[in-house]
Order: C-alpha cells, then structure tokens, then sequence
DNA sequence: TATTAATACATCTAATACTTATGTATCTGA
DNA sequence: TCAGATACATAAGTATTAGATGTATTAATA
C-alpha cells in the first residue's frame, strides 16, 4: 500500500463494509480491484489481510456469501446481512467523527466533497 | 480509549511529533492530559502505548530528552530534533492524504475548520 | 502455440502495535 | 491520613497486517 500501513490498520472492516452498502454484492478480488482504482493506486489491499477479514465479518454475522461458477473459476459473493447494514453506518460513522477529532488534534483542512 | 481502538492504530506517532512542533517541549503525562483535553476525552492515551512509542522516537533520532526534577519527582522533556521536525510534516502531510482518500472512499463529509 | 499476465480463491509466518496489567514513587487536597 | 492525581516504566498477551506461497483458470500476446 502507498500509505504507511500502519495507517490502514483498522479501517479495512469500516471500507468493505462501505462498499457493500453501495454495490449489493462483491467478490474478493472486485473488492480490491475497486478499492485501487477508486484511490487512485493509493490504498492497495493484500489478499493476506483481505481474505482473513471477510472470513472474519462472515462468522459475524455482518456478511452473507453465495459462491457462483464463471466458467469453471470459482467465485464468492459477498453481501451485507441486516446485521451487516447497521454496522456499516455506524462504522463509517464512527470514522467520519475520528477524522473530525484527528483534523481538529492535527489541525489539518481538508478539500470539501 | 473512547474510538474504538482500531482506528487510533498507527496514528499515535504523528500525534506525538505533531503535538511537539508546537509545543517545543512536552513531557509523557502531559502529552497524554492534553491530547485527552483537545479530543474531549475521546482519546486517551495508554502509557503502556505512550512510554514505548517516546522511547522508540528516540531511538530514531527523532526526539531528545531532558530529564528534570520538580522536587525529589523524575520529569523527562520531549523536543523534536531537527529530523523530528522534518518528520512531523511529512507524517501530517501523509495523513492528511489519507484522509482525503477515505473521505472519498467513504463518502463523507466533514466540517471545514 | 507457448508463455505471461490477469483473475480468483486461500493459508501461513513473522513483524508490529497496542491493550491490559503491573510496578514504583511523589505530591496534593479533602 | 489517605485517596486521587502526577509521573515514570516494563511485560505478557492479543490482534492486525504484510509478504510469501500455493492452486487453478482464463485472456492476451509474442
């Protein structure tokens, strides 16, 4: 990853969870694929980080999978249960209030969406 | 501390170098009360994160101390050496990056200062 | 048509950072 | 006088992630 990874660290759960909020169902390698190009290269998930987290999320209850065949490659879809939905808002919620905390410690603007 | 842990990892660094540009010296107990007081009680230090995290700055040449005695009781100053300094804004220039990224990334929108 | 790159899953080891617990000692205010 | 605040510090355990490695299919290209 571009960024110091020690950056990354605890955000991965709040990103995957995001982006099952906006795109219904994901597979692994669509989830970093996006990721890259939405950063522009910037955050670069790891298959070693990646998959270990979705395994996680799953036995949480937050994801549910449907795994499909193209062609004879295998293919697992993620999608938010209930459970999955709720926890995404309060976890990017939780990020946006973190960056407003960090902003105002580290005294940083920012460019407004 | 009150966000959920996760988040504050690998920030705790820049907290530091950050706080000591502009306080030219700070000792441990202090930087813990203030960043508590900036934050609103949002982020508590642990000294068990805090103590070897100063002495790991050190280490990298990026912090000097001076210990002081206020009565019979041990105080140790932090100041950033020149390197520090340099570090400093590169550390808060790269979050500020990351920042910008997640909010994109997460869709969020925050207040400009 | 052979080979490389991309797609797609996954696990394991090692490194790192942090939490929690523990320890020591001094000072202040009720 | 004694609890709470000030002030330092270490150690054991946990958790997260990077990086390496592995398997297999498909597409592109030389």
């Amino acid at each position: 990853m571009l960024f110091s990874s020690e950056l990354i660290k605890g955000t991965l759960k709040t990103i995957i969870l995001k982006l099952l909020t906006e795109n219904k169902r994901m597979y692994g390698y669509e989830i970093t694929q996006t990721v890259k190009d939405l950063t522009g290269n910037k955050i670069q998930l790891t298959e070693g980080a990646l998959y270990p987290t979705l395994h996680a999320l799953e036995a949480e209850g937050l994801l549910t999978t449907k795994t499909e065949y193209i062609g004879k490659r295998v293919r697992k879809y993620y999608s938010l249960s209930k459970e999955g939905k709720a926890r995404s808002k309060e976890k990017v919620s939780e990020f946006a209030d973190f960056i407003n905390t960090m902003k105002f410690l580290l005294d940083i603007k920012t460019k407004q969406a």
